[in-house]
Formats: C-alpha cells, sequence, structure tokens
DNA sequence: GTGGTCACG
DNA sequence: ACGTACGTGACCACT
C-alpha cells in the first residue's frame, strides 16, 4: 500500500496564500478549498496512493515539554478569512472518503510522523505532502517528503537531502537542536545560525557527539564561548526538534483506504459554497439540475455548445447595438454574441466590430484600443475587462489569461470551443468578477480609474515620444572613446586583460590578485556593487576606474544602443505600457523602458535631450511635489505633518526641526538631508541599519532618529502601526481607494520575510495611493484634451509625472489646465502641488 | 534561466 | 546569525 499523509494546516495555508480574494456570492472565502484541492488532485495522480490521511494541528496543546508556556506563542493566529474554510474543507474531505487524523496535544507534523513510521514498519511506501521543511528529517528508504511550493512539488528522498544539506535527514533534528526555531518556539544555541549549525552536524553527526568532542574540535574562540554557553539550551531543543513518531493514533495504514465518496452530499455542498468547476474537476458523473439549488439551475444547464461563423458586414449591422463579448489579439477578433462565436481575421471588419454601440465585455482591451485609434476609429461601448479585474483582485500574480482566472474564480473555461475557449469563458467569466469586485469593494476603483485608463495607455503607445536618433549616435561615439580608454587604463592597472563587465572576473582581480579587503560577499562570490566599491575608492586607482567604466558601459548599452533599437520608422519610441504588472498599483513601462531614464547625474541626463517634441510642438512636463509624503501626511491625519504642508514650507527642513527641536533657521544642510533620509525611511518601512548606512551615522543615531521622528509624528507611527496589524489579520493591506495588496509574508514563520512583510505592508498604502492618484490625473487629462479638442496628448508617465505633446502655441494653456487636472484630481487633507514646465526637449521640459 | 548590477520614482 | 527600505526593467555573464 502507499499512503499520502497530508500536512492540512500548512497545504491550507499555502493554498490560502496562493489563490487571492475568491469568495462566493454569499461572501464565504473559498480560496484555500479551491487551492488545497488543486493540489490534492495533482498530487494524488501523481503519487498513485491508494491510502490518504490528511492531518490537522489541534489548539490546547497539552504540557509536553519545559517550554510548554511560550509554546507557539509566536504563531499568529490565522486570518479569518482562513479560519472559516478549515471547517469546510474538513467537511469536504469526509465526504470525499479521505480520512481526517487529529489527537489533542499533537500537530500534524506528529501525526505524520507517527503514520510514516507506521507505514514503514509495515513495508508500506509514505508520501508526505506539506507545505515546510520541517517535516524533511522523517525522510528515509520507504518515507518521501513532497515539498508544494508556488510553483511546483519538490521530492525530497534521503539522496536528495544528502545533496541539499550535505547530513543524513535525521541528523536535521541535530541541526535544528543547535540553531533553534523561532515559530516553534525553541531557542537552540543562541548565536548559531544555520550556516554553523549544519557545517558542525556535518563534522560531528549529532549534537551529543559534538559535546563529546567539543575541546577537541577547531573553532572560532566565540563559537566555542556560545557552544558552552548553550550547552542545556542545545539538549532541551534537541528533545524539542525531533517530531514526535509515536502520536496515540489509529497506525493501521489498511485503515486509511480511499473510501467512496458520498457523492450527492459532494454535490449538495459544492453548489451550496459555488465551487461548480471543482465539482466538474472531481468527475463524480454528470450534475443533474436537480442537485443544484432553485437559483443555481440556469447556471448549471446554461451548457449547449456554441455555433461557429465568420463575421460580415451583415453580422456587425444585425447585431449593432447588442451586447458581445470579445478576444482580441495578435490581430485576431473573437465576438461572441449570445451562443454564436463569430471569428475575424480581417483588421478592418474588427475596428467595424468595435466602432458598434452595443455593450462589450472582454480579456484585455488595450490592443483593441489600439486597432481602433490606429485606423481613426474607437473601441465603443467598452464595460468590462477581465485581465483588469483579476489583477484588482489579487495582483500578486504574474500572469493574467482566460484559463487561469477561469480556473482561479471557479468558472468553467469552455475547452470545448477549442481555439475560441477564451472567448467563449468571457461572458460567464465577467459576470463572476463582477461580483467579486463588488464583494471586495473594489467597484468604484475599476470603473473609475482601471477601465477608463486603458484606453489612455492605448493613447500613449499609439503616439509614442520622437527620439533624435542621430543625436543618440553622436552621444554614444563619445563615449565609445571614453571607454576604450579606460579599458586600456583598467587593463594596466591589473597588470592583465580581464571581462572588467564579469562580476566573477573583476572579484578575482579585485581581491585576489591586488589583495583589496573584501567587505561584503554575495552567494556565488564576492560583492562588487557599487556601494562596496565607493568604499574602496581611496585605496586603489583601479577602483574609481571600474566604477566609471560601469557608467559609461551602462549608458552605451542599456541607453544608447538599447533605445536605438527601439525606435521606429515614424522616428519614435513606442514604449509598453502595462496596466498589470506591479502589485502596488503602478503602471510600468518596457520595451523601451521609459520610466527609468537618466536624471540623476548630468552624463545621463544629457539622454533626455534626445527626447523631443514633435515639429511645432513643445512638450509640457509636470510632476507632483512629495507625492507620498503627501498621501501619508493626509492619511494618517497627523496635524503636525499636515501644517507644514498645508503652510507650504519645505517638508524636509520642517521634518529636520522637528527631529532636532531647532527653529528651522538652524537646520544646517546636513540635518536637512539626514531628515529627508528618514522621510523616505518612514514610506520604505523604516529600518534603522539601512537608514544608517543611508546617511552615514552610526546605528544608535539612525536609531534615535526614527525615534525622534515618530514621537513628532505620533499618528504617523499609530498608522504604521495598524496597518501593519490589519494586514496580520486580514493578510491583505488598502489604499485609501480600496486598492488591495495582498501580503502573504506578514504570517510567514519566517522572521525574515516576515519583516519584508511588514515594510511591504507600511508601503503598499502609500505608494498605491499615489499610484491611484496620478492614473485619476491621467483618466482627467485625457477626457479634458478631448472634450476641449486640443492639439495636445499624454505621451509619457513616470511615475509621478504626466508629460504631454501639444502644440508650441498651446504651451501656456496646457501647463495650466495639466497643473489643474493633476492637483484637483483628489481632494485630501493637504494639497497634492504639482510644479510644471515645458520646452523643445524632456531636458528642457523637466525644469 | 538566474543572479548581479544599476537606471528610475 | 541573518539580513537590512518600497516598487520597477534592461543588460551582461554564466550555468
Amino acid at each position: 500500500m502507499k499512503l499520502l499523509a497530508i500536512d492540512g494546516n500548512s497545504i491550507m495555508n499555502r493554498a490560502f496564500y496562493g489563490i487571492k480574494g475568491l469568495t462566493n456570492s454569499k461572501g464565504i472565502p473559498t480560496n484555500a478549498i479551491t487551492g488545497f484541492m488543486n493540489i490534492y488532485l495533482k498530487e494524488i495522480s501523481e503519487v498513485g496512493a491508494d491510502c490518504v490521511a490528511v492531518a490537522f494541528d489541534m489548539r490546547a496543546p497539552t504540557f509536553r515539554h519545559k517550554f510548554s508556556k511560550e509554546y507557539k506563542a509566536n504563531r499568529k493566529g490565522m486570518p479569518d478569512e482562513l479560519a472559516v474554510q478549515m471547517p469546510l474543507i474538513k467537511k469536504l474531505l469526509t465526504l470525499l472518503g479521505i480520512r481526517l487524523v487529529e489527537c489533542e496535544g499533537y500537530e500534524a507534523d506528529d501525526i505524520l510522523g507517527t503514520l510514516s513510521r507506521a507505514a514503514a514498519e509495515t513495508g508500506n511506501e509514505c508520501c508526505i505532502l506539506t507545505g515546510d521543511r520541517d517535516s524533511l528529517q522523517l525522510v528515509n528508504g520507504s518515507v518521501t517528503v513532497r515539498l508544494a511550493g508556488t510553483k511546483e512539488t519538490k521530492v525530497y528522498t534521503p539522496d536528495r537531502i544528502r545533496e541539499e544539506y550535505g547530513v543524513e535527514p535525521r541528523s536535521l533534528i541535530e541541526v535544528k537542536a543547535l540553531m533553534g526555531d523561532s515559530s516553534d518556539n525553541y531557542p537552540g544555541v543562541k548565536g548559531i545560525g544555520e550556516k554553523t549549525a549544519l557545517a558542525l552536524i556535518q563534522e560531528c553527526g549529532s549534537v551529543d557527539e559534538l559535546y563529546k568532542r567539543l575541546d577537541s574540535l577547531k573553532l572560532t574562540p566565540t563559537n566555542r564561548a556560545k557552544l558552552e554557553a548553550g550547552h542545556q539550551d542545545a539538549l532541551d531543543s534537541r528533545f524539542l526538534a525531533e517530531i514526535c513518531l509515536t502520536a496515540p493514533i489509529d497506525t493501521e495504514i489498511g485503515d486509511y483506504k480511499l473510501m467512496q465518496p458520498d457523492t450527492d452530499e459532494v454535490k449538495k455542498f459544492l453548489v451550496e459554497l459555488e465551487m461548480l468547476k471543482l465539482l466538474d474537476r472531481l468527475q463524480l458523473g454528470s450534475v443533474s439540475v436537480s442537485d443544484a439549488a432553485p437559483e443555481k439551475k440556469a447556471r448549471l444547464s446554461d451548457l449547449p455548445g456554441f455555433t461557429l461563423s465568420e463575421l460580415t458586414e451583415d453580422v456587425i449591422s444585425d447585431h449593432s447595438g447588442d451586447e458581445s463579448a470579445f478576444v482580441y489579439a495578435d490581430g485576431k477578433l473573437a465576438a461572441v454574441y449570445g451562443q454564436e462565436i463569430f471569428y475575424c481575421v480581417s483588421p478592418e471588419l474588427a475596428v467595424r466590430y468595435f466602432a458598434t454601440s452595443g455593450g462589450k465585455v472582454c480579456f484585455e482591451a488595450k490592443a483593441a484600443h489600439k486597432a481602433a485609434m490606429l485606423a481613426g476609429s474607437e473601441l465603443r461601448g467598452l464595460r468590462f475587462a477581465c485581465d483588469l479585474a483579476g489583477y484588482l483582485l489579487n495582483s500578486q500574480t504574474s500572469e493574467y489569461n482566460v484559463e487561469s482566472l477561469a480556473l482561479t474564480y471557479n468558472v468553467i473555461y469552455r475547452e470545448d470551443a477549442g481555439e475560441y475557449a477564451d472567448a467563449a469563458t468571457v461572458p460567464a467569466l465577467s459576470q463572476r468578477l463582477i461580483s467579486q469586485l463588488e464583494t471586495d469593494g473594489m467597484t468604484k476603483l475599476y470603473e473609475e480609474i482601471e477601465l477608463p485608463l486603458c484606453e489612455v495607455l492605448a493613447s500613449m503607445e499609439v503616439y509614442g515620444v520622437r527620439a533624435d536618433a542621430e543625436g543618440i549616435k553622436e552621444f554614444g561615439k563619445g563615449l565609445e572613446g571614453d571607454i576604450s580608454a579606460l579599458e586600456q587604463q583598467i587593463y594596466s592597472a591589473a597588470g592583465r586583460e580581464f571581462n572588467i563587465l564579469s562580476p566573477k572576473q573583476l572579484g578575482v582581480v579585485l581581491f585576489e590578485e591586488l589583495g583589496l579587503p573584501c567587505k561584503k560577499k554575495t552567494k556565488s562570490g564576492y560583492s562588487t556593487n557599487a556601494e562596496v566599491l565607493e568604499e574602496l575608492s581611496g585605496k586603489h586607482p583601479i577602483v574609481p576606474m571600474i566604477l566609471e567604466y560601469r557608467t559609461l558601459t551602462k549608458l552605451r548599452s542599456t541607453y544608447v544602443e538599447g533605445l536605438l533599437k527601439e525606435i521606429g520608422p515614424d522616428g519614435r519610441v513606442h514604449s509598453v505600457f502595462k496596466q498589470t504588472e506591479t502589485r502596488t498599483g503602478r503602471i510600468s513601462s518596457a520595451e523601451p523602458n521609459m520610466q527609468n531614464i537618466p536624471v540623476r547625474k548630468e552624463l545621463g541626463r544629457n539622454m533626455r535631450k534626445f527626447f523631443i517634441a514633435d515639429e511645432g510642438c513643445t512638450l509640457v512636463d509636470a510632476d507632483y511635489s512629495q507625492i507620498e509624503l503627501r498621501v501619508l501626511a493626509s492619511v494618517c491625519g497627523d496635524e503636525n505633518m499636515q501644517a507644514a504642508f498645508l503652510e507650504g514650507r519645505d517638508i524636509h527642513l520642517s521634518t529636520a526641526a522637528q527631529v532636532f527641536g531647532l527653529p528651522e533657521d538652524f537646520v544646517s544642510p546636513e540635518m536637512r538631508s539626514a531628515a529627508k533620509a528618514v522621510n523616505f525611511g518612514i514610506i520604505y518601512g523604516i529600518g534603522a541599519f539601512s537608514l544608517s548606512k543611508d546617511i552615514g551615522v552610526s546605528l544608535k543615531e539612525a536609531k534615535q532618529y526614527i525615534e525622534n521622528y515618530l514621537a513628532n509624528y505620533p499618528k504617523v507611527s499609530e498608522f504604521m502601526d495598524k496597518t501593519v496589524s490589519d494586514g496580520m489579520k486580514n493578510g491583505y493591506v488598502t489604499t485609501i481607494f480600496g486598492r488591495r495588496r495582498m501580503i502573504p509574508e506578514l504570517t510567514s514563520s519566517n522572521k525574515v520575510l516576515q519583516a519584508f512583510g511588514k515594510r511591504a505592508a507600511m508601503n503598499a498604502p502609500i505608494q498605491g495611493a499615489a499610484a491611484d492618484i496620478i492614473k485619476l490625473a491621467m483618466v482627467a487629462v485625457y477626457r479634458r484634451l478631448k472634450k476641449e479638442k486640443l492639439d495636445a496628448r499624454l505621451i509619457l508617465q513616470v511615475h509621478d509625472e504626466l508629460i504631454i505633446e501639444a502644440k508650441e502655441e498651446l504651451a501656456g494653456k496646457v501647463e495650466a489646465l495639466l497643473k489643474e487636472e493633476m492637483e484637483s484630481a483628489v481632494s485630501l487633507a493637504v494639497p497634492m502641488t504639482v510644479d510644471v514646465h515645458s520646452g523643445r526637449s524632456w531636458y528642457i521640459a523637466k525644469g
């Protein structure tokens, strides 16, 4: 027999954070159940087990050891949205004939351990399916661990563990005893981490052996002292690190044989939960309409085939006011009116269809907008684009396509429609996503920002920005000379030729051949980034040359050569603005990325002289001043911070005065710049270490700055605390406009990951709200330019900056319009101030 | 394909 | 003992 033993808590947790924001029409979340079952169905068929046990943790553990009081004290309670799904998955598994195992005072791990031992002892095989690495110690010849990751499952055999850790699976217990485990709340030896622990166990094999041989071991004095001091902790932790193999549960493997599912009850249960896609996948036989609750009958029986025919002028005019769904990609259109699918490969006809007045739902509208615009027409009646909804509901996902959205949101993917499956699925998917947006409170965000923005981005892509190819080439030639001269100097300083751009070769030259001190290492060798090199700048003349070389070659390859490749036959670059890419709500730009054209240093800034307005036109450039700090001041409600903005004062100066306790006139430039760094730090979710590095003060001083800051702006402090705790409770944080960001890291037992989660949680509402604001402004500006029929168009967005290309004579008028629309896009507690300039090139217009 | 580096807000 | 501010995209070297 083969047993699949599943860590129910761990897999539910994975599933919960793997699929976001999935609830049924009653608002009951179903994402973790869906994800659990997806993983289960995939694994059971791959493993080919005939017995299954799903283990769950039980609360209220009995006394087990001397740390039991704090036992699991660190483990955060699960989010409510996950907690409500636990009884549901248990019920579903039971109905499916799968046995649950729970045991008071024992964790899921202990149950898995006990079952795996029992299986091995009776000559059976056991696969453990879990999401965390604690179970790896259970691996042996008969027991494998299948670690469910975000992408795929990693299978751990004894060989695999020896390869990855260099120790036997059982020895992982010894390693954990030394390093401790904060999520299970046992200390290990204080000061010993994973690396040292692994090395020690590789050498000695066990904690006992280690202490026997302690005196004869080659150790650093500090490690020896730590080990001596932590002897008792190590012994205690050794006990706790070992998963229990003797939990009082049923160990007769045959008792876990999969049973016949209670088909009728499963159907009833899943129909009730509206998880029809899962029901479909379980293949419990055909679902009869009578199984469904009355209000669901329509949906279940609504599955007749579609007819397929070619789109014609007649079809378009016959249906011109009718509602439809469409998918348009690579110049090919599939439009759906009711049960009829029409395909079309003629761009002209597609554009005729886009111009009809009927309401339309689709997947990805930008390409359709662009096709219509390029033909001098427009896409009318657009009601919904599934990709944008999918993005709002879960911006964690890296790609949006109809099939995965259908899977995620329990909509049946119409594979029966063959190559038109996407189009055939869009009508039902739209319905589902519309109600989900409503449930999650993002309907307004969707309708007023994302959907209209799509047309604005399409228009920006169509127009593009004019580039001066000759100018760029000239600039490149200038770089060329400097680069080859520098190259020769570097070779002679190094005493040989090598590839300067190879971090590996450069590391050898600097740290081995020239003997420079190595401060930092990366996974694969010496770190040679700018920060490290800056520090070594005075030590050897080759170092500044390398920094210069990096700067110049970066300009040459990314900006000169990279941009020249992107200039089209019309003399313009048409960047792609992506609307579903970032987790915070910002848009991103690619091919080329127009949002990272150099500006901070003069040499690079010259690149902007080659982005110019068309003949007879000018560029108008407007940027928000301190938008993120203004957002922060508004949302946290700190009067002290708001006052600075309301009175139009210099915010960094004002902060410096507060933090240092001086009148503004007494603030030195250094103090202002330190305050500026603190302001940035606050937005990013501050850490004293990084702040100290950034402004070059001691860790202690940096801590003091932060403390002073939070004391002077108490509501900022409160806001950050509340944001993080809300994030932990809900699994996500939101902007004032309701935009969500899921942050699964917040509940991670890995400290580093959780700390990251906290910073992301503090940053997302601010960066996200700033993104919301400029998006609103873009829509407003676009509509205004259209309404007033001005010869001017939005062509670029750089996060807090908008650029319009306008007829020269309109410069003044457009400047005023742009400033006005941006400043009035929202009305918050402090004004959103905008600076605006214009000129022939981006270099000049930037002001 | 991944990691290191560096350009931007 | 670890890593160390948020969010992106492009290029190069190397596996």
